[in-house]
DNA sequence: GCAAAAGTGTTTTACTTACACCCATGT
DNA sequence: ACATGGGTGTAAGTAAAACACTTTTGC
């Protein structure tokens, strides 16, 4: 006796006990934000899925039983990157109904923002990961280009009034990189003195009384951000806005 | 030959294919805020479960197979209101591996707004649907509390930046009504003068030319918001701010 | 000495805050 | 006429925006 698929998938479906009628897939999709020479990169991959195949895809797994949604995302990082403790956020869960080839996926989007040069790439499980420029990135599989743009638009928001865009720059940077971080994502222009005063007056920088090596101009000096200064300081009514 | 239960759920397990073992019970849980004489509500019910019975409940229900995770939401709020097109924000996911007694359950939290005075309380499938006073909340079942402290927490924030408060007030309403749900909600203190400055210079509102009835003093004007005028503006850089 | 980017203050303008009295209605 | 909340403007202070030149380094 033999029978086909989608009658096994009947017999399998009165099997399970009423509870887990509603059970679905669930995962996570990462958009890891990068940073460098005046770019902002997000990790992607090559998608290895049927009506998708070789366009770029963002990061994700199924979240096991055993873990949170955000223990799910911190495994990726750290799979992806070589690092823990990386900025994490959740965005927005995505459930189109047919978003995904394989049948029901619901998916909860995380960005998280790495120093590109702190990162181990592990071209693991023979897929290849790559930095790729955002502005470079027309369209994605599944709804992917979809969760992209929201989690930039999630980091842009974050930007102007938390301290985030450090995670994105080296321990020690300088004003102009910075600023210019700044201008990349927001695509916005900034005055310098402007800029630097708001910075000083906020009080959240340290210099480290160190120079830039190896330019070709007058180095600039190098700072490193505050973290304990500004963790004490707002929650007293201090209030980060750039 | 009889099988008891874990070996029957062994079998089970052991049937179902691969992509199936990641699945897990997805439902959403709903804020419903409501606004009622100065006081911040939220829609509860009695909870029935076990280590919880009797504390407060928010209400929410199993993701369905045919439905988004927006789409489950709204038809808990067509269940409760009676209502469609109720204002309705995704917030974040709760997912610690014991936070349901039943096993594991990952939940998507949403908050929305409603006019208590619209709502037509469906006292529905024997559970006592009621309005209870956010500051009267100390604990709720589950993770609920901490459910509502996010979803308030999330309310403040948008209450400044979008023009949301209206959803809280019936269609026309007062000034001194529009300041006193900023007061009750942020927990500020606001000046009257400089408040109604601000909503004239950013010109959302219509007058509606008519008078509070039934007040035993002057009555005051009434005013509907202007969601067209707001809506063509918001794309041309102004930002709603309060 | 010149190219290239770093660094630095002042003035103007817009926004925010603080504040007190008269007005319209019901009783 | 009085009690109750509705309604209005101005002045001072603070934050944002606009703007140009000097300094340091490598080549």
């Amino acid at each position: 006796m033999s029978i086909n698929m989608s009658e096994k998938n009947e017999i399998i479906k009165a099997l399970i006990p009423l509870e887990e009628k509603h059970k679905t897939n669930l995962t996570v999709d990462c958009v890891i934000f990068g940073y460098d020479q005046g770019d902002l990169k997000v990790l992607t991959i090559e998608c290895d899925m049927d009506p998708f195949l070789g366009m770029y895809s963002l990061i994700g797994d199924f979240v096991k039983e055993t873990e949170t949604t955000n223990q799910a995302a911190k495994r990726i990082l750290k799979f992806c990157t070589g690092n823990d403790d990386i900025f994490l956020e959740e965005v927005q869960s995505f459930s189109e109904i047919n978003r995904h080839p394989y049948g029901r996926v619901i998916t909860i989007a995380y960005y998280s923002l790495v120093q590109i040069g702190k990162t181990k790439m592990t071209d693991n499980a023979g897929k290849h990961l790559q930095w790729t420029s955002v502005n470079n990135i027309k369209e994605m599989a599944f709804d992917h280009k979809q969760i992209l743009d929201l989690c930039l638009f999630s980091l842009r928001r974050s930007l102007r009034d938390s301290p985030i865009g450090f995670e994105l720059l080296p321990k020690k940077f300088s004003l102009k990189q910075l600023q210019t971080l700044y201008e990349v994502v927001l695509d916005i222009e900034l005055d310098k003195r402007n800029f630097r005063r708001k910075l000083r007056t906020m009080d959240i920088l340290i210099d480290v009384d160190e120079l830039q090596q190896e330019v070709s101009h007058r180095p600039a000096k190098l700072y490193k951000f505050n973290v304990k200064y500004y963790e004490s300081k707002k929650y007293n009514g201090f209030k980060f806005d750039l």
